[in-house]
RNA sequence: GCCCGGAUGGCGGAAUCGGCAGACGCGGCGGACUCAAAAUCCGCUGUCCGAGAGGGCGUGCGGGUUCGAGUCCCGCUCCGGGCACCA
């Protein structure tokens, strides 16, 4: 041993960073050689070990997976994940078999753009992104399965996602059982006579049809289906982009290229059909009361009626309006139909009509025909608004806010309640995909068509009266709406709305809803409707990196599915990897995979089913060129965690019911699924209901055994931080700003302090590396969980992690020497003060782990240790059954250090399933207890009374207490409120 | 525009039921140890008045309910998020 000079001695075993890191090296490695974080299944490939499991609770703990990107992690991006396993570890120390792995949603759009500048093959990028993801992650030292961490793009993977698509492809939505069936049963009701073909579309008998027929028929039913849909089409991308991916301004995100609504014929999924069971089952789930109200906002369902409207000199036609507001009938002034509605053409007559038809007017208003009916008939003025509703990008749409634009048809339609003949319009106002696509006009009470008859001099009749607050605010009368500013949309007082039929005049606005809807029905007129805002999925994307359909096509154009047997269909290589892009709006796409001529172009012997026509014998065909969109891939993940080596299926049975089986401890209804999903809420709406989709569906099928995929979903924050630009306005090194007197200086410059994400543009990410290089991976994994509450966003800051780390030093220092490294822990008894102390933070410390409130965890855990630092300072030991309760409640925030105590301790095993310390109810009942005593409210003194005091002995001790006495003396005591354990107050006066 | 969520010391945050506001940590101030510094340990730290004892005020703003309000009710302000012609 040589003498260390004095000078710069540090303590051998001191807990810094490079012992942190060596501990957390060595039990990362210890974990994995141990297999310790296996979670056994019940039966199949991965059950070795569950035999020692079988008597434990399943507990399914799952994160939202990450896209592999090539840019690495920032300390932000782990905080869910240190969560889940904090969470995951607790529960293994409570005795559950805890399932917790980490996979890669890796197909998607960075990948294959940076293969398209490179030339490089994406799966080369994307492995090697998914190694350096799992190299950052491993360091955090999170207990995953590593056997269960599959990639969307494994080949064994995205074979199931195809299987998936082929389940729904052959699955239709029977709307009398509510639920999806296969698509044979389909066929063999047709076939058997029990559905009528003819009712249902066809116009003829099954019978009667031909294989293309039967083909369209069927096809028109299934869940996964070909349509010619408006969609996003980015031809700078070349690509159709879904909702999320447009910005608000309606350019692409990824690019900044102007993006289009398009009719083009894509995949499409009926989720529409799944709307009220997704709305309905919200309420099974443990989600936070915002995201359910986003993916209700979403499903957007409203109640009304379709009411149908008669078109004046066409006896045979009527066009069917969905409102929710029918008590507004009689305020029906002119009536809208989207530009693509069907019934346009029909219509619109070859002239423009000349004669008088209403009050107002004795000729048509100029504004009516506008700029596009202009000196042509009415059928060329229809052609070229939608030329110019069609043309118009959703940048332009947004640019020009809502102002109304339309142009008169030049028909009439007959309003059903009073017989009005009112103008009918198309505008691009009302939506084809919403209700009917078409709407009736009631401008008194609407604030859109209240904004279109201002702008095309339309008649404005009110219906029902107003508030006297709103008509005095508006400075209006009631029955005159010329001089109103705004429509009244709120509820009134029916009014000028009867008939021979039905008078609604002096009826609230809901009795007005149900005495119109009543008359209605009895006249055939009308029938109550829900609408939903949700639309089908949009399925299909012009891209290379992405799943392709298992689907082929023959010369009738018509999609038919492939066996499972040719499954998986493989990405086929390519030399090119892009979407063919332009910048023309009407180009055509065409993806990357349409160039693989080799592989679009294949003979099968397709053995189809005999009503479809299309089997026996080897013939061409050409495969689906498009491939599936990102939320495919991330849609199921949850179920191949489950069961990832298996071949014969996407998950065993027993192994699915297994994990998934809803049973809440308290055993009231749950819908099954995971235990615990964590993620961000950027999530909320689509990948969280198109994964309920798709879970849904195959619980139709029978593939899976619970209605919902996520029982308890948690959102957390995020971590942001401060940014900072110098006099230019230019982003300057984070790391570098320094405070001074209240202002921020980047050397003597004064820079300009912002608030954000983190990220490279502004300069000031911090990577869990930087983390490991100065305090260690358990500092790292403590801070972010102190920092706040999990499901709050709060800003990173560096400066503060000491605080964590002084407590892991602090912590170790009092169970191990820092100069020889041995444990100073002594089979002593500790005194009242701290055992009681012991067991308060124990069940607090549980407290706050069942409800993730980490934060307040480690903020008692630092109350103890600082009570063991005294307890070692006074007797020079800390007392084991102190030590190693602390150290089992310190596990699962800091597992590394708590296994390197435990182990120095004396324990052989890894502490990651000893039970986590109970506390005795014997040190937790407490016989006296201070309580405050008040005088008008305001604390004067404290007394400590027995536990079970009861007011009057409370007021006798609070009248004894000196300076209460002396506030009393001579006041009158109007009241006493004491409050048992909790408080004493005078009322004086 | 509509719908959610939030606002507590210099900073992050705590306060499960209407009952002691500010736990815990950072930062700051003071002290011990040290030749000195670092590290460590101890004390103080909402704010104003006061030498002190003590007192006033205090949870975004204005009202209200209550013996008592960070917490409940009404009306605002600001910040964050979602939706945005959905009839």
């Amino acid at each position: 041993m040589t003498e260390t000079p004095a000078s710069d001695r540090t303590p051998r075993a001191r807990y810094d960073a490079a012992l942190a890191t060596s501990i957390e090296r060595a039990w990362q490695d210890r974990w994995e050689a141990e297999r310790t974080f296996w979670a056994p299944n019940p039966e199949g490939g991965l059950a070795e070990g569950f035999d020692a499991m079988a008597q434990r609770t399943p507990l399914y703990v799952l994160d939202m997976f990450p896209y592999p990107s090539g840019a690495g992690l920032h300390v932000g991006h782990p905080l869910g994940y240190i969560g889940t396993d904090v969470y995951a570890r607790y529960r293994r120390m409570t005795g559950c078999n805890v399932l917790h792995a980490m996979g890669y949603d890796a197909f998607g759009l960075p990948a294959e753009q940076y293969a398209v500048q490179t030339g490089q093959h994406p799966r080369v990028t994307t492995e090697a992104n998914i190694a350096n993801m799992q190299r950052q992650l491993r360091a955090l030292g999170l207990g995953h399965d590593p056997r269960r961490g599959v990639a969307t793009t494994d080949v064994g993977y995205y074979r199931w996602t195809q299987w998936i698509f082929l389940q729904i492809f052959n699955a239709w939505y029977d709307d009398t059982a509510e639920r999806a069936r296969p698509i044979v049963d389909l066929v063999a009701e047709f076939e058997a006579g029990t559905r009528d073909a003819a009712a249902h579309g066809a116009g003829i008998a099954w019978s009667d049809l031909d294989d293309l027929g039967r083909r369209r028929l069927v096809d028109s039913f299934r869940l996964a289906y070909v349509a010619e849909a408006p969609v996003n089409w980015c031809p700078g991308l070349g690509t159709v982009l879904a909702n999320e991916e447009v910005t608000a301004d309606g350019r692409s995100e990824r690019g900044n290229f102007p993006v289009f609504r398009r009719p083009l014929k894509q995949w499409m999924m009926r989720i529409t059909a799944y709307a009220e069971r997704l709305l309905a089952d919200l309420d099974l789930l443990d989600w936070t009361d915002s995201i359910k109200l986003m993916q209700r906002n979403w499903i957007g369902r409203s109640t009304g009626a379709e009411v149908t409207f008669g078109v004046a000199g066409h006896e045979d036609l009527g066009i069917t309006v969905f409102t929710t507001r029918p008590d507004t009938l009689f305020g029906a002034t002119y009536m809208v139909l989207a530009p693509e509605h069907p019934l346009v053409d029909a219509i619109t007559p070859v002239e423009w009509p000349g004669a008088q038809f209403d009050a107002q007017h004795s000729e048509i208003p100029v504004a009516w025909r506008g700029i596009f009916g202009d000196g042509v008939p009415p059928a060329a003025a229809v052609r070229s608004y939608r030329e110019f509703a069609a043309r118009k990008s959703e940048l332009e749409r947004q640019a020009e806010g809502h102002v109304k634009t339309g142009v008169f048809t030049g028909a009439f339609a007959i309003n059903p309640v009073n017989g009005a003949r009112i103008p009918v319009f198309i505008a691009d106002y009302v939506l084809m995909g919403y209700g009917t696509g078409a709407i009736m006009a009631v401008p008194a009470h609407d604030d859109r068509d209240f904004a279109f008859a201002r702008e095309f001099d339309l008649a404005i009749i009110p219906v029902v009266r107003p508030d006297d607050a709103w008509l005095s605010g508006h400075g209006v009368a009631a029955d005159d709406a010329s001089e109103w500013s705004e429509a009244f949309t709120g509820v009134g007082v029916a009014m000028g709305s009867a008939n021979e039929g039905v008078t609604l005049d002096g009826l609230d606005t809901p009795a007005a809803k149900a005495a119109i809807a009543e008359w209605l029905a009895a006249e055939g007129l009308g029938t109550p409707t829900t609408t939903f805002k949700l639309r089908d999925w949009l399925f299909s994307r012009q891209r290379y990196w992405g799943e392709p359909f298992p689907i082929v096509f023959d010369d009738t154009g018509l999609p038919i599915a492939l066996p499972e047997s040719a499954l998986p269909v493989e990405l086929p290589e390519v030399s090119d990897f892009a979407p063919r892009t332009s910048d023309d709006p009407d180009a055509l796409p065409e993806p990357p995979l349409a160039r693989a001529e080799d592989w679009v172009e294949v003979t099968l012997d397709l053995a189809g089913p005999a009503w479809a026509g299309y089997g026996g014998g080897p013939r061409t065909f050409r495969r689906e060129v498009n491939t599936m969109p990102q939320w495919a891939g991330s849609c199921w993940y949850y179920l191949r965690y489950l069961d990832p080596e298996n071949d014969d299926a996407l998950v065993a049975a027993g192994v699915e019911r297994y994990w998934m089986d809803g049973v809440r401890a308290d055993g009231s209804p749950a819908a099954g699924g995971v235990d615990l999903y964590v993620g961000g809420v950027e999530h909320a709406v689509l990948h969280l209901l198109y994964a309920r989709f798709w879970h849904k569906v195959l619980f139709d099928l029978g593939h899976v055994s619970t209605v919902e995929p996520f029982q308890r979903l948690f959102n957390q924050g995020y971590i942001q931080a401060y940014a900072y630009t110098d006099q230019r306005g230019v982003y300057v090194e984070a790391a570098d700003v320094v405070e001074r007197d209240g202002a921020w200086f980047l050397g003597d410059e004064p820079v300009n302090r912002e608030y954000g994400k983190m990220g490279k543009s502004l300069r000031n990410v911090v990577t869990p590396d930087d983390i490991y290089t100065e305090y260690g991976a358990d500092t790292l994994r403590l801070y972010e969980m102190f920092m706040g509450p999990l499901d709050a966003s709060r800003p990173w800051n560096t400066t503060d992690i000491v605080g964590v780390h002084r407590f892991l030093q602090r912590l170790w220092r009092n169970l191990v020497d820092e100069d020889s490294g041995e444990v100073h822990v002594a089979d002593l008894p500790a005194d009242d003060d701290t055992l009681r102390l012991l067991h308060r933070t124990i069940d607090a410390v549980r407290g706050d782990m069942e409800g993730m409130s980490f934060n307040t965890a480690i903020a008692r855990l630092f109350e103890l240790n600082n009570h063991l630092t005294q307890v070692v300072a006074a007797t020079g030991a800390a007392p084991r059954v102190v030590a190693e309760a602390i150290t089992l409640m310190v596990a699962p925030l800091a597992p590394h250090i708590a296994e390197e105590l435990w182990s120095r301790m004396g324990h052989p095993a890894s502490l990651a399933y000893e039970p986590f310390p109970a506390a005795d109810p014997a040190f937790l009942v407490v016989d006296a207890v201070e309580v405050p005593v008040q005088v008008n409210g305001k604390v004067r003194g404290r007394i400590t009374v027995p536990v079970e005091a009861d007011p009057a002995a409370l007021e006798a001790a609070a009248r004894a207490d000196e300076r209460v006495a002396a506030l009393l003396e001579g006041a009158t005591v109007r009241k006493v409120i004491a409050v048992p354990g909790r408080l004493v107050n005078f009322v004086i006066g």
